[in-house]
RNA sequence: CGGGGCGUAGCGCAGCCCGGUAGCGCAUCUGCUUUGGGAGCAGAGGGUCGCAGGUUCAAAUCCUGUCGCCCCGACCA
């Protein structure tokens, strides 16, 4: 057992804190609810926004750069939009220090003819550019997304589940016609709900938010939905379909075909970096991280083990070869020879850090062309012999891939549930937690006497629904289409 | 914004009640022995005790103020 980790069944809020912790992920800044991404979180950062970004271009879309300040006045021009992030922007009101008995004050004189905003989101500016780049049907669609930091004021914050600054993309497309924003929007979820359950093993539900969950702005939100170990729910992306909200705002219009003068219509989506904090709370475990083999930074390190000068250069030879190959074959691949760490420490070490497989070798196993291996997911030790590992051990990353996505899969299952009554309801909520299937009469009165009653939301109205079927609403009475997902969240 | 906690060596903490040479563990540096699941011994370096006032011969410790961070709840990706 890993020292200094709390276990999940302890604390699990303290768990997650001591993994970031203990495997090098993040740290609290000096500035109250930001954070430091640290190597081994950025790599993994990384990771995913390479084939986010992947994923973006096989689908069209072009990366740009949009201003990290945004003019007061932009922010007011969409009603919905303004009311939903007024509470927690920042505020840009001077430019100037000057020097004084305290160090520095800010410079009375310095202040700002119009105030600026922190981003909190890029719809305004992007679409204030939109209008000067659109003019015929013929500059449609516009296909942008760009990666950047944005910030919102919260009260609370969580390392990577919510800062107050954090990285994310944000995608922003602009089409002729309502059908193309729409297709737009589900396509972005489908991109989402791919990547998170073939790259980061997260099995996701895919659905629309009611009203109240919307996007200010948005006509429509989609979202994927994960559950997490400890059975709250998180929302790790969203698709928006924004109609002609903001093309409207910012009068943003084109001549189509037809000759006439016609709003643009719009989608924006994005990812951030609180899906590092459900890739965390999916697969670790009380001896640490545990990566999924395809977004893990390293996937294989070599620990080699000696006793004097003489074993030292034949491990270290054999295992060059080993490298080698396995570096041939595309794994990414880490040697362990610091002299000043046993290898016990680094076998503990990588184990929290989570890297997916381990290869230990030591003079025996030179001797008797072996390898010692040792895997993340389960935490089972073999020795094999050293052939063909340019193809065994890729093969194995991706069998602990689907090893990982499965048993994500089995917890999500076995933590889902369907309630027939309002009681049977918060019973599930307070003994199992988890997802929650219920009859739900669409109104935001219920939804709201619902959640205050239970701490419970609607996380989305699902596509797939596996409870189908008309009911009744298990507060009201009244009539219901389908069961919504319900869960307490993050 | 409420409730709780904490600011003392790079990290984690004790010391404070009862004022009197600033300590412990880990980490770091040196040396030797070690290396198949978080090594051992010996030695060494490292501090304006969050900040500002006050009381006192003397303040990490008592008093007053102030700043900051974390955790738990009300808003949100």
């Amino acid at each position: 057992m890993a020292k200094n980790i709390t276990t999940q069944e302890k604390d699990y809020s303290q768990w997650y804190l001591d993994i970031i912790k203990e495997a090098k992920l993040a740290q609290h800044s000096p500035v109250r609810g930001c954070m430091v991404i640290r190597p081994n979180g950025f790599a993994l950062w990384e990771n995913m926004r390479d084939e986010l970004d992947r994923m973006f271009k096989e689908t069209g879309h072009e990366n740009a750069y949009f201003p990290l300040f945004i003019p007061k006045s932009f922010l007011s021009k969409e009603a919905q939009h303004v009311e939903g992030f007024a509470k927690e922007c920042a505020v840009i009101t001077h430019s100037r220090l000057i020097n004084s008995e305290n160090g520095v004050d800010v410079d009375p004189t310095s202040k700002l003819e119009e105030e600026l905003i922190v981003r909190p989101t890029s719809e305004t500016i992007i679409w204030d550019t939109y209008r000067d780049w659109i003019q015929s049907y013929r500059d449609l669609p516009i296909l942008i997304n760009q990666w950047a930091n944005v910030v919102r004021w919260e009260m609370r914050t969580r390392l990577f589940l919510r800062t107050m600054e954090f990285l994310w993309q944000e995608g922003h497309t602009a089409h002729a016609t309502q059908v193309e924003a729409e297709e737009e929007t589900r396509k972005m979820l489908e991109v989402y709900k791919t990547f998170a359950q073939d790259f980061m093993a997260m099995p996701v539900v895919t659905g629309v938010k009611t009203a109240s969950e919307r996007f200010a702005g948005a006509i429509d939100t989609y979202c994927i939905e994960a559950l997490m170990q400890d059975g709250k729910a998180l929302q790790a992306g969203t698709s928006h379909f924004l109609g002609q909200n903001f093309a409207k705002a910012f009068n943003v219009t084109f001549q189509d075909s037809d000759g006439q003068v016609k709003y643009v219509w719009a989608s924006s989506w994005g990812v951030s970096t609180r899906l590092i904090g459900g890739l965390i709370m999916t697969h670790s475990d009380d001896h640490g991280l545990v990566l999924p083999p395809r977004l893990a930074p390293t996937q294989v390190v070599i620990v080699p083990i000696w006793k004097n000068e003489i074993e030292r250069t034949t491990v270290l030879s054999y295992i060059a070869s080993i490298r080698k190959e396995l570096t041939d074959a595309g794994v990414r691949v880490k040697l362990d020879d610091r002299d000043n760490f046993k290898p016990g420490w680094k076998f503990t070490q990588y184990e929290v850090e989570g890297v997916p497989l381990r290869i230990a070798v030591g003079p025996r196993d030179a001797q008797n062309g072996n390898i010692e291996l040792a895997r993340r997911d389960t935490r089972e030790k073999s020795i094999i012999p050293n052939e063909n590992l340019g193809t065994f051990i890729p093969n194995l990353l991706e069998e602990i891939q689907s090893t990982l996505f499965n048993a994500a899969l089995a917890r999500r299952e076995r933590d889902t549930h369907a309630a027939n009554s309002y009681e049977e309801f918060k019973q599930i909520l307070d003994e199992k937690g988890g997802f929650v299937y219920a009859h739900w009469d669409g109104t935001e009165e219920t939804e709201t006497r619902i959640k205050e009653e239970t701490k419970a939301t609607i996380r989305c109205i699902p596509f797939e629904n596996p409870y189908p079927g008309k009911g009744k609403c298990m507060v009201t009475g009244n009539d219901s289409d389908q069961m919504v997902l319900f869960a307490r969240s993050y």
